[in-house]
DNA sequence: GACTGTGAAGCCATTCACAGCT
DNA sequence: AGCTGTGAATGGCTTCACAGTC
């Protein structure tokens, strides 16, 4: 358990500044300050000083970070240093996509397996990844010990999904369908809503006209 | 230009009201209080209706809200009574997905394109929606009067992107690249980052343990 | 009696400004 | 001289509590 309360909006932060710090490694740079890395990522160095405070003392006054050090030290934080085992359950259109998507193996994540119930579908493979029977999610989930689930079917079925994950004891779930869902407090639980993004876009469009 | 400063949160959970208003309508619900809409997506009922008198007076003390007016007005409010041109730049697993997403046609985003540099793909069609050259970008963006663009290519290539569309005039972006874009601050922007969030769901993993 | 609308209070996150190292 | 680390100040969002209305 984290000493400190820490803004939820800094691990978002820390998230984005671990992919900066990637492009200066490829790029050969060996050190930063907190200014050059809050001009790569538009925000300030304060704040990118305060959320390095709240996980320990990471530069050299006087100096700077080293970039190497630090994103591993971030790495760690955000448990990256570790596998991680995932099922995507939904084989449409957004499930194909989240399971070939680069962004998610890049950062370690392990999808194992996605999961439909078409039978159409059930024994085809995306991008190497076999689609097996949602019948057969809960099982798997235990086997495996999957601690990562991904919801990416249609918002009236998400639900129950969610219900056999938690019911299988699985860990973290990051929902994709439109809706509402119930988690109990001790599984982590997020929801990423494609149209709300653009529904603020929207908004700020006709209010600032 | 609106007179009261509404905090962003506060549009996000309105668009989560509307969806939410839209399953109660479509049970027939006519009335609704602060308490149930809370209870509906998981907030209090002082949130909710603060998030609504930022706005306007929708309800009737001592009754409640009409969930029928109150969903239009939130509708209205977020700029969702008009018709969007969309483009979307990037065929590949994601553009995809996202061409033939319910959520952005069921919200009445009109997708008009996608467009792709590979020559294999251009030509085709996608859900119905064809899938134009990235050289004719700047040109349907202007003729068509496209007021929202969608990235959905690898991170190198988003800010090239990205400088046609500010060019070609468009309004607001929506970036799907895990890449840091600069855009000016006339275009509406907003960045989704798939990784970043299920880095928040490891994150905590690891801390609460 | 029930529920909305809202000023005021409380809380949390960000920014400031400077002491502390190198 | 330069840049980090951090307590203090600020600013903004959320919650409280109650007056207002049906």
């Amino acid at each position: 358990m984290k000493a400190l309360k820490i803004p939820e909006a800094a691990i978002v932060r820390l998230s984005v500044y671990s992919r900066y710090l990637n492009q200066l490694e490829k790029n050969g740079v060996t050190t930063v300050s907190s200014i050059e890395i809050a001009e790569g990522v538009n925000n300030s160095p304060a704040q990118v000083r305060k959320d390095l405070a709240y996980f320990g003392e990471f530069g050299t006054r006087g100096v700077g970070y080293n970039v190497k050090d630090l994103n591993r030290h971030i790495i760690k934080i955000l448990g990256l240093d570790m596998e991680w085992k995932v099922v995507i359950v939904g084989a449409g259109n957004l499930g194909s996509a989240l399971t070939q998507y680069k962004g998610f193996h890049e950062r370690g994540f392990n999808i194992l397996a996605v999961f439909d119930n078409d039978v159409n579908k059930v024994g085809l493979m995306i991008g190497g990844i076999p689609i097996l029977p949602s019948t057969r999610l809960a099982e798997f989930i235990k086997r495996e010990s999957v601690q990562v689930g991904i919801v990416a079917v249609p918002a009236k079925y998400a639900q129950e999904v969610v219900d056999v994950m938690v019911e299988a004891g699985i860990k973290a779930i990051l929902n994709f369908a439109p809706r509402v869902l119930s988690v109990p407090s001790h599984v982590e639980y997020r929801s990423v809503d494609l149209a709300v993004n653009l529904e603020v876009l929207t908004f700020n469009l006709v209010a600032n006209k």
